[in-house]
DNA sequence: TTTTAATTTTGCTTATTAGGCAAAATTAGC
DNA sequence: GCTAATTTTGCCTAATAAGCAAAATTAAAA
């Protein structure tokens, strides 16, 4: 028996205090309800109505049910609004995982704005360059750059990644200023590691992709140190744009090759993604912050 | 779709962390659980499971509901079960309609021992000697002399309503004592007026009846002022023995024609009745009640 | 009291929905 | 990468609610 449809039923009949008007506003036939509501009396064992053809009654005990259960069908109401309320309006913690230079050169500054716009979203922001997978840990979202590692992954373009080679002016001074590709082989080169190994650099002409490494100079997967070693003029370092951007305007990196096309990967999709799993139903909150990042 | 099952489905699995347990402890199907849950969320439009197939949790809005929904299933338990309480258990109001003079020379008396036996019942006594019909009034049991006045109404034999002939020796003086019923007509009466018109005298001999009334001495539907007539001497009264049974053992009465059948009504079944309506039985406060009294 | 009319209940059939089983898909842990 | 535990899906069956018409009931009117 559908328990939950005879209580709506036996209680509308309470209310109205009768079958074809309870009946009326369930757009039902009277008999639907009328045999609900015996079901739900012989499922207790008891009268819960009073009935006559004309009036219908609550018994004492079907009073006291009545009062009960009214309360109980009005708080499962509240809660199902309460969810929908979850599914209409940003809120609720946002987790986020972004790798650690995107996420204090680019995403710091913009939360500030994203807090004040939803205030009702609480920012939980934890940076590793470890890819964590979306599915197991407690991770709304992931910033990384790449593309989509899954199918059931959706993946929101945020920006593109590309690499550009930049050296310091001391460095240039020392060692000259590459004017082709090529040259780049000669160049001591600051690598960033990834879990694929170190990223080559890339130089396409012609169509064609070449590897223009440079001399290892250094190697690590972190690329604060990388460009602080690049600062001091220890070699050319290849980076995206946004991570030495304000380096660039202030003409602390000096940015080479400007009308190559230079890069770490072959792949034209490549660029920063924001990551979240392609759940039957989306989340406001990462609607509302996809919105915004984009 | 039943949503308090799919509720009951997702408590249990939000409890136990696993579809295939939860199954178990309902006996049916993984698969059952998982379309039951999978309908709530698409009810709900909200993924309330974080699934993977080894494990699953609770998504934050999950949390919530989880936590408001298994709170609402635990009330609505125990309404359930309050209403089964009421069921085996003797309490509530008993509404009890009597006749007048039953219940101040019967009931009362009885009455102090039944409350102290189960202080749980309130009683709500009213008397009046208008039939007041149990399937509107706010009665749960009626009691009646007479039989059984609808098949839909449960009657339950008290005590005999045997009338018998009384009268003051101070009449008896003035008037002779009647050896023998036919001598009853050319006594005074005192004619107690039912619904159905002053009840006659009758008197039975070789099973045969006979109306034996006497001279109207004085009609009344009041039983207390006849019997004071009667104790002043003014006449014979046909009366139920309970109704005198004090002022029979003080002498204050006497009764006559002891070895006769006399009656006021030629139906053997014509009795002390409790009524009350079939279900009404299944009350166990209807129930005690009818026990004690018989 | 009898009749009337509104209402509930009952006896069917039909439509909907949950259960049940097997196979496929998924993924944590080895 | 493979294995095993688990969830999900497809398809069928069984259970149950809806729907409709007719019967039963009874409060109110005549």
């Amino acid at each position: 028996m559908d328990q939950l449809l005879a209580l709506k039923y036996f209680c509308k009949v309470a209310e109205t205090g009768s079958f074809t008007s309870a009946a009326k506003s369930f757009s039902v036939p009277p008999s639907s309800i009328s045999r609900r509501v015996s079901d739900l009396e012989a499922s207790l064992g008891t009268n819960l109505l009073k009935r006559s053809t004309r009036v219908v009654k609550l018994s004492e005990i079907g009073k006291i049910y009545f009062s009960q259960i009214s309360d109980i069908l009005l708080q499962l109401e509240q809660s199902n609004e309460s969810v929908r309320l979850y599914q209409s309006t940003p809120m609720g913690q946002l987790k986020i995982s972004s790798q650690v230079s995107f996420g204090e050169q680019v995403l710091f500054p913009l939360l500030e704005e994203f807090r004040t716009r939803y205030p009702e979203i609480i920012l939980d922001i934890s940076l590793s360059d470890a890819l964590s997978s979306l599915s197991h840990d407690d991770v709304d979202v992931a910033i990384r750059g790449g593309y989509a590692p899954d199918e059931r992954v959706h993946a929101l373009r945020l920006m593109a990644n590309d690499f550009i080679p930049v050296a310091a002016p001391s460095y240039l001074r020392a060692s000259g200023t590459p004017e082709d590709g090529f040259q780049l082989r000669s160049h001591q080169g600051l690598f960033f590691r990834t879990p694929r190994g170190p990223s080559p650099w890339l130089y396409k002409q012609d169509d064609q992709w070449h590897d223009v490494s440079g001399h290892a100079a250094a190697i690590s997967n972190n690329a604060q140190w990388l460009k602080e070693l690049g600062l001091a003029g220890k070699g050319i370092m290849m980076t995206p744009k946004w991570f030495v951007d304000p380096l660039l305007k202030t003409g602390e990196f000096v940015e080479l090759l400007n009308d190559s096309v230079m890069g770490v990967n072959q792949d034209p999709d490549f660029a920063i993604y924001l990551l979240y799993q392609k759940p039957r139903y989306l989340v406001p909150k990462v609607k509302v912050f996809g919105d915004f990042l984009v």
